[in-house]
DNA sequence: TCCGTTTATAAAACCGGTTTAATCTATTCG
DNA sequence: CGAATAGATTAAACCGGTTTTATAAACGGA
């Protein structure tokens, strides 16, 4: 494809002349840049992303960074990521997606600075190495998602306040009277779910109602989320007959419970209520029956995770910042007094 | 950041020797290499990224291209996302979402060749200009869904049997007895939608139905598909009684349906059959009565599409190929024979 | 009219890598 | 022992832009 030097030459003038034409950084007499445009258009000239790149040491363009390999985006996810792209989108900014996985570029020949001018991060872990990794490169960064320890200063992040949220559902479950309350949390080594187990804990602690250990299951990464769902929650029934709530992690989860109970012959709301971490309106509502929770609005987390990392990019401050996305509980029908029997239970 | 020429001084080499250790195009011996890989680690160098795609003509990042402006992902979208990201991270291929609108694209200051390898196109519609627009770049590209007109014969491309597709839920539900099915199609122009469209009425005319431009509608864009199917599904009941069949783009939209067969005490699928294309199992089959469905496999299609564009840009091999990805129709419940009324209506 | 500015364009250096062609050793073979 | 050859390393050119610095032309004021 045609260069900056044909197009120079095409038109009679120097390279420089014709990167001002595109760059708009300097004026060129109206006359010229319409000769050099036409020249262009002549030669079918676009200049060449990369070289520009290199010079200008800026790409326009933000990563967003998967937590382990082959991790498969979810319905909160694919949230997250409409919300960031509507940022970019207005922004001027191109989105990479980087699934490669830490091996992978770790070894020599694909060593390489990240080509993106900042990243976002999804899902941190305890101890995220992702994290300490940009900080060491300089790289501008917002993490979705609390960072754990120490990083929790340092860089900025937009969450939802999950403590606040484990609470406000274990606190709105409890206040119908249940006492024995299934939470079937997010992976373990996840921030989030760290968070909202400590509020959960809390709440049971300021109600008085022992903690019991067996009541609270971590996801297995290995399983989707319907199948731990309606797996962990069989299994919690019939061992655990005094349950009379569960929390789930998300909606498909939810479902998963929803089947199990079905199968045991447990009645929602009836015998037990659910409640889950949401981000799904159209079908938790028609679920049966509607799925009450929490809405989470990932969209709005992506968005402003987007905006506070071009604002960096463009702006060059590094100063930390930190947004909370408030969450909405939505009563919709899957949860009610805890029935009298199970109350009496323990 | 430390650069390639820090890296040659500090390990007293040139800098052709470290930019050797580290491509591995070339035998440095083993002494060496390690000198240099120390001084590396010591500067904390990492190659850059944009210098070595400008050198390399080569940047292994592949393009996801949206259809028009601040269109945003859909649960189908998801699926695709994830075959394709799951095919780019095992070939080591990053993914660059550009969901940036042409206008701004085609700005002067904005001009610019894409910074891919290749693109993957999403949701042609008739006369795509995106599609014109990568073949005069020689840019490799794959387009998932059919392109329309010459450029079908043009360009690579994964897709269902969307003609097929149609035909076969109109053939099911005619053969459980309806004669007036209403298609709530995806939009005007997206070649998806003509093909199925087409489908449609060609099993009608096999089996002798006359085709009613009104029982066929094409979504707004503007609206969100459950309430798109809610708002025409409730008016088209209302002004023709005798409808008692409908076949749905998404399987949100076959919510809205629900809902407003709901609202007019009109039982699925007793009074009212509903089919929709659909990529969602966990929901699907949650929704009472559970939903039938033409499962696409939109995590195979995306994946094959990525197989397809990667190893155009690997092997230059720019020979047009297809690739059609089977379906499977799923019956779980929203379907049922024609009430005997109804049939006599017409 | 002449000189100091301003304005438009050009030449050359630069961004940070890769690659070709040249150089310098070390080895092999007649 | 000298020439041919192979192997490792390097100098210099190159990828395609941007930017700094230089130059030429146009302008304005004394």
């Amino acid at each position: 494809m045609a260069t900056i030097d044909d197009v120079a030459r095409t038109a009679g003038v120097s390279k420089s002349t014709v990167s001002s034409v595109f760059s708009q950084k300097r004026p060129i007499s109206k006359e010229v840049t319409e000769r050099v445009l036409a020249a262009a258009r002549q030669l079918d000239y676009k200049p060449n992303y990369w070289a520009r790149s290199l010079a200008n040491k800026t790409t326009r363009i933000i990563g967003l960074n998967m937590p382990g390999e082959r991790v498969k985006f979810s319905l909160f996810h694919l949230s997250l990521l409409n919300g960031v792209l509507s940022e970019c989108s207005s922004s001027g900014y191109r989105l990479l997606v980087n699934s490669l996985s830490r091996t992978y570029l770790d070894e020599v020949p694909h060593l390489a600075k990240e080509p993106v001018d900042g990243d976002i991060l999804l899902d941190p872990v305890e101890g995220d190495v992702r994290i300490a990794d940009r900080i060491r490169q300089k790289l501008p960064l917002v993490v979705i998602g609390r960072p754990s320890g120490e990083f929790e200063s340092k860089v900025s992040y937009v969450d939802n306040d999950n403590v606040e949220n484990g609470r406000q559902v274990t606190e709105y479950l409890l206040g119908l009277g249940h006492r024995r309350i299934l939470f079937l949390n997010a992976s373990a080594g996840k921030t989030v779910s760290a968070d909202r187990g400590l509020g959960y804990r809390r709440a049971l602690e300021q109600a008085g109602v022992p903690f019991d250990p067996q009541l609270l299951v971590h996801k297995d990464p290995n399983q989707t989320s319907s199948d731990f769902g309606y797996a962990v929650s069989k299994k919690a029934i019939a061992k655990h007959p005094d349950i009379t709530a569960i929390i789930t992690d998300t909606d498909k989860m939810a479902v998963g419970v929803y089947k199990a109970a079905a199968e045991a012959g447990i009645a929602i709301p009836g015998d037990l209520s659910v409640i889950a971490f949401s981000d799904e309106t159209v079908f938790a509502a028609e679920l049966h029956p509607p799925l009450t929770g929490v809405k989470l609005f990932g969209e709005e987390l992506g968005r402003e995770a987007a905006k506070l990392l071009i604002d960096q990019c463009v702006s060059g401050n590094r100063s930390v910042k930190r947004a909370l996305i408030a969450t909405e509980m939505v009563e919709r029908g899957s949860c009610a007094a805890a029935p009298v029997r199970a109350a009496t239970d323990h």
